[in-house]
DNA sequence: GCAGTGAGTTCCTTAAAAGAACCCATAACA
DNA sequence: TGTTATGGGTTCTTTTAAGGAACTCACTGC
């Protein structure tokens, strides 16, 4: 299978790759969050080629993550913004972050901490059943074919244990 | 920045990302999570070169994510399993895969169905606050500076919109 | 008219991934 | 007794991607 042929896959996490399945990527986007949106100041926190940089930034923007926004005419100048979709990947900078706070701090403790605007405290994101509320763990799960699945019968989803 | 650096910075987006940033990683961790276990069923199913996958595998093991547990001697095989560390990925997965639900999907609709156990559902995963149980997204949070961050004035965290 | 800035491209070198072939212990088959 | 199959790799060569440095271009401000 090669990069290209990647959202083609019945696989959500495997289209999600697609767009996001970098290492560089997944830095910019951080930075996105963070506030980041212009060319050269990616470039200096992040330590990234700008070869690489431009061709990641091109790549967000064509898949409708992040948008050119001009900040200023002659000449002209443009940052980059989230979308929609974009702010939409939260969730997955914070799964990531979380698992780092919890299994590869050091003793200093976690890097940054997220405070929740609505109540003010310095919070952990945790995972719940959108139908019962209830928290939710890998062993809470069971996976399923859904209805994207298509008719691949032999592609048969094994046990999950 | 090269990629054995990627650990030793102070963030845990990065350093998760030094664990399981890498596409061939994270669709191996797929696998797991679907019950795959053995070296030939993952090469069959990824279409990854075996040259890939023993090293994708050897990173994982070697970063506590699976271990390697015998399942017959003579000849010794092994397979390999998700430690709690690896579990506790589940999250990651899942933000991933709801990303990908959300936004790429086809008219068909998502490929699989995460059922919850406890209440036999077909769920989505939300992301709630530890403290106050709202469900957040990323305008309803703020970053700032942790422990673990040190002192590092240089590099101030810019304001988040 | 010269240096500086922002946002890239180009060119060349090094590192990583793809793809195919090979290896080794054992078992099962004929 | 040799022949093939299985599981889990390693080796070798070619293609692709990333790193690093220099160049471009449209301005601005001195």
């Amino acid at each position: 299978m090669r990069w290209e042929e990647l959202d083609q896959q019945p696989c959500s996490l495997a289209r999600t790759l697609a767009v996001v399945g970098d290492r560089w990527t997944l830095l910019v986007l951080r930075d996105c969050f963070l506030g980041i949106r212009r060319f050269d100041e990616f470039e200096k926190r992040l330590g990234i080629t700008r070869h690489v940089l431009a061709d990641r930034l091109k790549k967000l923007v064509d898949h409708g993550v992040l948008i050119r926004v001009p900040y200023q005419q002659r000449p002209l100048r443009e940052e980059y913004r989230l979308t929609e979709r974009g702010l939409d990947l939260h969730g997955v900078i914070l799964a990531l972050v979380s698992w780092g706070d919890r299994h590869m701090a050091d003793e200093r403790g976690a890097p940054v901490r997220h405070v929740h605007k609505g109540c003010g405290q310095v919070m952990r994101p945790l995972i719940s059943c959108s139908e019962c509320g209830e928290q939710v763990s890998a062993r809470d799960i069971r996976v399923e074919p859904g209805e994207g699945w298509g008719d691949r019968v032999e592609e048969v989803l094994p046990q999950v244990r």
